[in-house]
DNA sequence: TGACTAATTTGGAACGTTCCAATTAAGTAG
DNA sequence: CTACTTAATTGGAACGTTCCAAATTAGTCA
């Protein structure tokens, strides 16, 4: 019950050596004999001594810390992002501030301040709605290196990791014309993000090659969540003509959407073919399981905190751009065969 | 583009005055002069300093910094837990390092130490599966409050925040009786937890109770998650004299619980009653609404939160025990109607 | 043995704060 | 003007590391 907690030089003290000395040891050197080294390590477990990085962080100030904001854990996109970034992270000896920005920039700039403080090596961001460049600038500035993943952020000076949302979007659209669909939806997602930006572009463009007419009404926009799927349904419902299958701005819609049908009767996948987007770990156990577009949210985290890791080791904030590729995952939400192999797209 | 950061001793320069006078001003101390304080603040914008917490912490050896390791944060239940915590934890000025065990106590194990090293003022545990007292021995005994939720850690000298699931599981299955139902399951769940073995306990005690006679392989067990769910009903399925409804471990598994009905052909609510427990966001926007013992995590993680910030503040490291109240929610998955009103446990 | 090289070890200074005791400045009463 | 109180300010030590230049010890060769 030792009241302050025992430092390096009650080591170099219990061992007759200097805290130098120890501090060589704490640091694997080489130059330190293999009696004393046995000696101090010994020590260092019998007193129960604890590292305090905080004292080394601020001598060689750089830091183990990397932060990570993310807009919305209670998504299950962003809670596998977060653990994919987890993974890596932990894995390179570094620990993580992980927060929730819940959609508020106030909140997500109140956190990236407290990060600021408490010293981050590097930051990586899942920006709330509305977040601008100038949000991030002083920490850019500072020489932090920041990666920003899955929204867009125009005019920041950052590396940045997105997902092909244009690609996946055609090429689920296109899926569903080739299944022989005609009158297509587009359900949920704010109208006011790039990422509905992107994917709404695809759904037109797919719609377009294939010379079928757009119907504006068509993309129905709505929270980018279970419940904005429910409403979704309810809006499509009052349609005179009214589609035969949807493509949802995420998972999470989908399995909104599934819902709604349910409610009104009709069994997603037989009359109405329903694609997400996103593949979160459900997508494959729902009933039916889900046809989506596989982000790989996981490995997306993975590879945003490697980005960062690089840019800190290497002391290089060059901003690249990533853009992952992504693919159609065919289950059998739009009544397609189960046997049928997952395609690549 | 300075290379290195501005310091306290900048702005003291920069002021003519004494870094002491600078640190005074930064504390908001009312002894320092409302000339210089205007004149200090001033330049503290203006140079763009960003306050040092790590050399402030050393210097008084303490922190602002929580820990909190979560098992799964991959599942709702668990996020919203966080998300809980983040929102307290936050609002108290504090930052969260904020890990995800993955049901792994080898990583468990490296990010509390890491967490440790790098001086958190309090830990948030929600242990993986087959934690022991002995993990976070060393932490508690260096005078780290630690609050362990969710799962209970038998022997440990913490404080632990858990949800009633005697009381929860009782009243769910009374609920059923109260339908009708005779044969009832409880599906879902690893035996070797504490929360497993709770809820399946008010699982017999409600059948006892109804002096309804308990077939032992009516209990299921399966992984906690959605996956688990349908392979539940999978086996469920093989039995000659099926059950009428379940309680699922929680609410995962009752939603895996829906989709093995439905490709079973039978429609959860009206063939099958099924019950949850946790009530997730989701629960309530799903088709059937989910009947389910409501646990409000976000509440709960609320209330670790709080409880820990209550023992770092005051240095008090008492061991309570609080064990929260549940409710049932009734909704749609036992074919109730949907006019009734909430009832309260 | 002496001189030289290689292998170890070691004092401080430094990192950016806080905190205490002490100093200085400013009022105030006699 | 002195003595005293109150208001502001300040230097320096301390927190637990790392790092550098320098010192010590051991080893080797002639």
């Amino acid at each position: 019950m030792s009241r302050t907690r025992t430092s390096i030089v009650d080591i170099a003290r219990a061992a007759g050596v200097s805290k130098s000395t120890v501090s060589l040891v704490l640091q694997g050197s080489p130059l330190v004999n293999e009696k004393t080294r046995e000696k101090v390590s010994g020590l260092i477990r019998d007193l129960g001594y604890v590292y305090n990085r905080g004292a080394a962080n601020l001598r060689q100030s750089k830091s183990k810390i990397v932060g990570i904001v993310v807009n919305d854990l209670t998504n299950s996109f962003f809670a596998e992002l977060a653990v994919g970034m987890d993974l890596v992270v932990q894995s390179a000896g570094y620990v993580q501030f992980l927060a929730h920005s819940g959609e508020s920039i106030d909140r997500q700039r109140q956190v990236i301040a407290s990060m600021r403080e408490n010293g981050i090596a590097g930051l990586i961001l899942s920006p709330a709605r509305g977040t601008e460049a100038n949000d991030i600038k002083p920490l850019v500035e500072s020489g932090v290196p920041v990666v920003v993943v899955v929204r867009n952020m125009p005019g920041a000076k950052v590396s940045t990791l997105l997902s092909d949302n244009y690609a996946g979007a055609k090429v689920a659209v296109r899926h569903l014309i080739g299944l022989g669909h005609r009158r297509i939806a587009f359900i949920g997602g704010f109208l006011d993000t790039a990422v509905f930006a992107d994917r709404a572009r695809g759904y037109r463009d797919a719609l377009v090659e294939a010379a079928i007419p757009l119907d504006e009404n068509f993309i129905i926009h709505s929270a980018p969540s279970r419940a904005g799927g429910v409403a979704g349904v309810e809006r499509m419902m009052t349609f005179p003509r009214r589609p035969t299958a949807a493509l949802c701005f995420n998972d999470a819609v989908a399995f909104g959407v599934c819902d709604g049908l349910r409610a009104n009767n009709i069994e997603p996948g037989k009359g109405f073919g329903v694609i997400g987007f996103d593949d979160v770990i459900e997508a494959k156990t729902a009933v039916p399981a889900l046809t989506t577009v596989s982000v790989d949210p996981q490995g997306m985290g993975q590879r945003a905190a490697q980005l960062l890791l690089k840019q800190i080791n290497s002391g290089q904030i060059d901003q690249e751009t990533i853009v992952t590729s992504v693919r159609l995952v065919v289950r059998q939400s739009c009544g397609t065969p189960v046997k049928q192999a997952e395609e690549i797209a």
